[in-house]
DNA sequence: ACAATAGTGTCTTTAAGACAATATAAC
DNA sequence: GTTATATTGTCTTAAAGACACTATTGT
């Protein structure tokens, strides 16, 4: 080993953001479309290099999210994916991407106002089934967010984050039904959730209402963690037909 | 946004181990003893920097896993656990390491022919408790090692990993104690591993014996996923004085 | 009234946890 | 025999899941 011949190789680095919400009750994901090469026209996720050399990963994550989502990363969950790094992922050369999983409430604006505008929300099962095409390694890193999030909603509140600030309980079974892609049923939903003590508090006497009985508000508890958890149904177990 | 003139700052590429193993029932770490600065005489996590810039990551922690460890990095559970790229982290300069959490089954070698040899288990209570001063972000990357390790031994076969080919069900019960922390029932540990399906597997009529009477020994199933999980006790039901 | 969604109660099945009892070895 | 560990059984409680039923709104 020439230790004193030798130096190490260095790479370009990079954030990646797979940035997550409900639209119209279906899981959806943040995607740009990029405008020069490589895969220049393909979809890709919001992201890019460090700024300069004195910037932080994380930090550069917020800069991202608001640059190419016009999102407030203090008010949104955010959490390191990974590191992709293998060699031939970017043809420019070696580049390291740190990913990062957002999760961003259902909020009435469709995108807000991106620079290049190129930012749309897609429907994560596009992106599962490879009918879209992303840039990169994005389909991977799309596929292991989405599997987080899967795995979260089960042991922590990260389903909140889905939402706003209040919420109904059939909101919040929305998300779990979205994420988990199954149906839960509401009665039994509703009961388990306010069984896991700190996930959800009552919200005043405010209520909520668009065709039926209105729902009363909670917004989120103290907890983070949930005992017991909010158990995902094993899938082996899907035996007799469902309604 | 000056494109043209603006290049993105490159970063050295390190790759970490966090390497868990049983010794006498006791959660161990694999540390070495830095001969260079910066941290001259501090332990740290083996690791290093990428070989050259073709070296995948993964392929370099397969790498520092063989050289600085002595281990099959092919036989051994090996996962990534994070990038770890806060500019301050190493005096040299901007390093962005990417940590991998490995398991190794507790064999009766204590590190194997290193070359500095300076490798040696140390206790993680030893470490999470901060006895132990590790070099650079090393201590956060053992802290998440272990929360990974823990977290996963509910819903995964991982446990398995810190065992040898075959094992007897009260060996797996020691691994669960050791990594959580806490005393389980044997009774009930025992009735409930056998009901979870496929995740060990009965293997001749072989037994182990010690002192009392000799176990029966088992090897790991086909599942990786567990169902039921094998879950850890909500530490707010610790109340009545446990025996 | 009816449709639609919210919320409660009840029952069955399954898993968790405490702990008695039995089995098979070494000594 | 005694001691030590392995394995089985039984009982109680908690949680999961199915599903009937009541409550409160808009139309």
């Amino acid at each position: 080993m020439p230790e004193e011949t030798w130096s190490p190789p260095a790479a370009l680095i990079a954030v990646d953001l797979v940035i997550l919400t409900l639209r119209a009750s279906q899981l959806h994901v943040l995607l740009v479309q990029r405008g020069v090469e490589p895969y220049s026209g393909h979809q890709a996720l919001p992201g890019g290099f460090l700024k300069d050399v004195e910037e932080d990963v994380l930090t550069a994550a917020h800069r991202e999210l608001q640059e190419e989502a016009d999102l407030d990363g203090a008010r949104l969950h955010l959490e390191q994916l990974g590191a992709y790094g293998t060699p031939g992922r970017d043809p420019r050369g070696r580049v390291v991407s740190i990913a990062y999983l957002a999760i961003a409430p259902s909020l009435p604006e469709p995108v807000a106002g991106t620079d290049a505008s190129s930012a749309w929300w897609q429907p994560v099962d596009e992106v599962l089934s490879g009918k879209l095409q992303l840039a990169f390694d994005h389909q991977e890193i799309v596929e292991d967010g989405v599997e987080r999030a899967r795995a979260k909603l089960e042991h922590t509140a990260l389903a909140i984050a889905f939402c706003g600030d209040t919420f109904t309980i059939s909101e919040l079974q929305q998300v779990y039904e979205a994420v988990w892609g199954i149906r839960l049923d509401p009665r039994n939903f509703y009961r388990k959730v306010q069984g896991v003590s700190g996930f959800i508090e009552p919200v005043g006497p405010d209520r909520k209402a668009t065709r039926g009985r209105p729902a009363r508000l909670f917004r989120a508890g103290d907890r983070t963690a949930l005992h017991p958890p909010i158990a995902r149904p094993d899938p082996m177990m899907s035996n007799e037909g469902n309604n």
